[in-house]
DNA sequence: GCCTCCAAGTTGTACGACAACTTCGCTATG
DNA sequence: CATAGCGAAGTTGTCGTACAACTTGGAGGC
């Protein structure tokens, strides 16, 4: 919200720089020192900010030769980062729009009720959608918040702003999500919500968003029509990090 | 392969100490000039191992505060990282097992042949197995390679070694990959390896294996049971990165 | 032609200093 | 007594310099 600390702020810049082609795939970067200079930073905060470029997987360093950009795959729709289905939809050029907006209290379901500390039955905030691109109805979610987070009428206003927005502009800054993902055949309900024939084939996101401080803020379902648009992972190889003994 | 620079061996141990429950959830760690003092390492060493816990989600650092333990979901199956089949069927203390592998060397399909800079119908070695955990049949895989870089019989001598671990050792270690996942309804052949009825509910992973320099060695497609296992991904953000203008 | 060795260049680590920020207790003030 | 304001202490952020570890390429000798 506040202050874009001075080694992301440059890692912006470098991946400005890659994106825009202006770093080639396979080229090495200048060497730190000068790079520091044309920067106008000192050599530490542009190390700090490579070594956030490198642990994305957009360069590589080689101690005594070089740093290099990666050839990176470019990817539809990298489910490693926290976007909403909107942005998901205009990055394919589409036109994002929402239909069937049904927003009110319900009792929890137990899948839900777990995560949000609360007991199955108890009073939900839940918001039904139907997303569109260029009209076409290919994604229906549901979002699940505690009532104090977000009452009814405040979910229902939010026009095209994302949730994540509305809940980082009250303090609860999303920091990160676990999405379970399953393979599904449309049911009765969503099959009519879709508008497609009972048993089409779904991909369905099960997701729980929580704050840095590991509260959950939001649960959601997000059911995709299968050939809506194809869903990526960008999956960093086996080694570096996070095995035990 | 040769040295685990100073950072990332820091950050091992930190990692390790956070599962460890040494450090706890919501924990302030030492400050930098302590903890690096204690661990006899400089402070510089040290922010830059802290850096890699940060940007992988595991600690947060609040400027004039302190660094935070952040609270993070224990997930069964995180597709962030890239590991094998025999991996995640261990993970759940199954007993990983293959059955039915076949390896020959066959004309590669279009959607193979592309990434791996081929024409369909070039010859390619391909690898077809059954995983199983605890005997019961889970995954169908088959994995695609070009020739040059493993022949059919060191695919199939590989025993219960990983391919990653094999393309390693030849100098081809795997930096990344990219996964599409579908949705798919088992046809016949797949249905018949798996022992399920036609039409049986599967998620299929298609993935893109490449090195560092964008090499690309490996290309390989799971047909995973639908309740064989949970499949998440830990999803960062919004905010902080990646998107342009 | 080939091998060895050296020098230059690059990233990795270390140390010290100060700036920016947060936290919390103390104090002055109403 | 309650409260707002101040300030000192502690923490992370940035800077600068120096040197170690490593790679690369070319000069020189064989």
């Amino acid at each position: 919200m506040s202050r874009p600390s001075l080694r992301h702020s440059i890692a912006s810049g470098l991946r400005r720089r890659v994106a825009a082609g202006d770093l080639a795939p396979g080229e090495r970067l200048p060497s730190e020192p000068e790079l520091a200079k044309t920067l106008g930073v000192s050599r530490s905060s542009l190390r700090a900010a490579i070594a956030l470029l490198e642990e994305d997987g957009l360069v590589q360093r080689l101690h005594g030769s070089g740093t290099y950009v990666t050839h990176r795959p470019i990817m539809r729709n990298d489910l490693s980062r926290n976007f909403g289905v909107s942005s998901m939809i205009a990055a394919m050029a589409l036109e994002p729009g929402t239909v069937d907006e049904r927003c009110r209290v319900e009792p929890a379901p137990a899948p839900v009720a777990e995560p949000l500390l609360l007991q199955p039955g108890d009073p939900v905030t839940a918001l039904h959608r139907v997303r569109t691109a260029d009209g076409r109805r290919i994604v229906y979610s549901i979002d699940w918040c505690r009532p104090e987070v977000l009452s009814a009428e405040e979910m229902s206003e939010l026009g095209d702003g994302s949730l994540y927005e509305r809940l980082a502009h009250r303090g609860l800054p999303v920091h990160h999500g676990v999405a379970t993902i399953s393979p599904e055949m449309a049911s009765g309900e969503v099959a009519q919500r879709l508008d497609v024939p009972r048993g089409a084939l779904l991909l369905t996101l099960f997701q729980v968003d929580s704050t840095a401080d590991g509260h959950v803020v939001l649960v959601s379902e997000e059911h995709h029509l299968a050939d809506a648009f194809e869903v990526t992972v960008y999956r960093r190889g086996p080694g570096e990090g996070s095995e035990e003994a």
